[in-house]
DNA sequence: ATCAGTATTCAGGAAGTTTTCAGGAGAATC
DNA sequence: GATTCTCCTGAAAACTTCCTGAATACTGAT
């Protein structure tokens, strides 16, 4: 278990299509210490909201094709109370008046100004949502809570099992396990039988978190163990 | 076993881009017993934290044109539990508050004042950090945890038996060690066959860790074994 | 020049890991 | 209580990597 205390920062969703926007609003956030997600169209954006559950949404009014503002709508219409704040081209009277009436919490125009942009920021988010308890590695959150995983904008669900040893592998990340440490710690076992268990499962959490071609962060390393470790 | 005990100093990462200054904390801190390694940049102070896996680090706040506390930040977010503490220029209270929402553990003001500084230091280092069991010899880090090997900033991965054989050399540095010595304590055989496993296992060392024109560390003694020592 | 000691190369076998599969335990549903 | 489903776990085959001895080339001392 870790000694330090796990700096838990909010998590914000940045919902545009404009990825060299989204960047920039991505990087100006987490500069200002918070943890942010980007979706680039509506239907990944309403899941990330429902799974990450994010303490803020971000939401820009034209998501090529889409509407910001229905998004919002539907947003309130399922009973989400996550707050919005919506980016707008233009600021005339009708423009606030629809984005308020969207469900919207906010607005702001573009090109923002980043001091501004952060204070509405921390503004909206609630102080107590910085906590929940996630362990990070990578790109990875373990969500002690819900006890799933999030890799980039994939939900997934483990098992038992597989909750239990890749909780342990991101509580000792970059340090090498043992099997013995392993069944110790995740089946409580104190002998070394001669199952192949943990193979199996260390199996089973590679193709869950490390579907499509994504770098691979468990590794074998042969003679010993596994390690949770960037490539 | 060497007559000269290692001692196994707690590594330090100072990442800072004043490199009079670095050198100079650097000094203070090797002379109250650790080992430091310089980064002028957080690309290489990146890689440093996640290889050398130190056992403490210390930011600069100022790195000239990044951001020390999104260096903090980042590491934060990619699960990093290291202790930080940041260097600063002036100490106002959005200051201290930066710091620490930035995930530093502390903080303190330049010019610093050695004992102080010490003090600090000797905090944050946890006992069993300090025990992050590695070896060290010239500039070659054998990394116990981890089971590898740094050399300036290349990080080396060994097999088992080239793990053991290293970790035997760097367990007895400028000893001359007879292959029956190498034989028993590496693999267990208490005599002497007529393979040349020795040779051949020496030779990867030598290719994995003496790449590239750098000194070489491993010396042959005709008629008695190897050595661990400086040209 | 000779020769013992050392370095280099290589290929087969040993050891370790991944993958697949199937049966059983236990929970959930009807 | 029966049925279905998911999850857990051993066994075995397929695969990968590492270890090791043998054969050959090189080196330095006398």
């Amino acid at each position: 278990m870790s000694r330090f205390p796990e700096v838990n920062p909010a998590s914000i969703l940045i919902v545009e299509a404009d990825e060299l926007l989204a960047q920039h609003v991505s990087l100006d956030l987490e500069e200002a210490g918070y943890y942010s997600v980007i979706a680039s169209n509506t239907t990944s954006a309403l899941h990330q909201v429902t799974e990450l559950q994010p303490a803020l949404v971000v939401v820009d009014r034209v998501l090529g094709g889409e509407s910001g503002l229905n998004f919002c709508r539907h947003l309130r219409n399922e009973g989400h109370q996550t707050p919005l704040l919506v980016f707008m081209s233009r600021d005339t009277v009708e423009d606030r008046v629809a984005c308020l009436e969207s469900g919207a919490d906010d607005y702001f125009v573009k090109p923002y100004r980043t001091e501004g942009f952060l204070q509405q920021v921390r503004l909206y988010i609630q102080p107590d949502q910085t906590n929940r308890q996630q362990l990070r590695f990578s790109d990875l959150v373990l969500d002690l809570g819900t006890r799933r995983v999030f890799r980039k904008d994939r939900t997934i669900e483990l098992t038992m099992k597989e909750f239990e040893l890749l909780k342990y592998m991101m509580e000792n990340p970059r340090e090498v396990l043992t099997r013995e440490q392993i069944l110790e710690n995740v089946w409580g076992y104190d002998f070394l039988g001669e199952s192949n268990v943990i193979e199996v499962y260390i199996r089973y959490l590679r193709l869950k978190i490390e579907e499509e071609g994504q770098k691979r962060l468990i590794q074998t390393v042969r003679g010993v163990g596994y390690v949770l470790r960037e490539p």
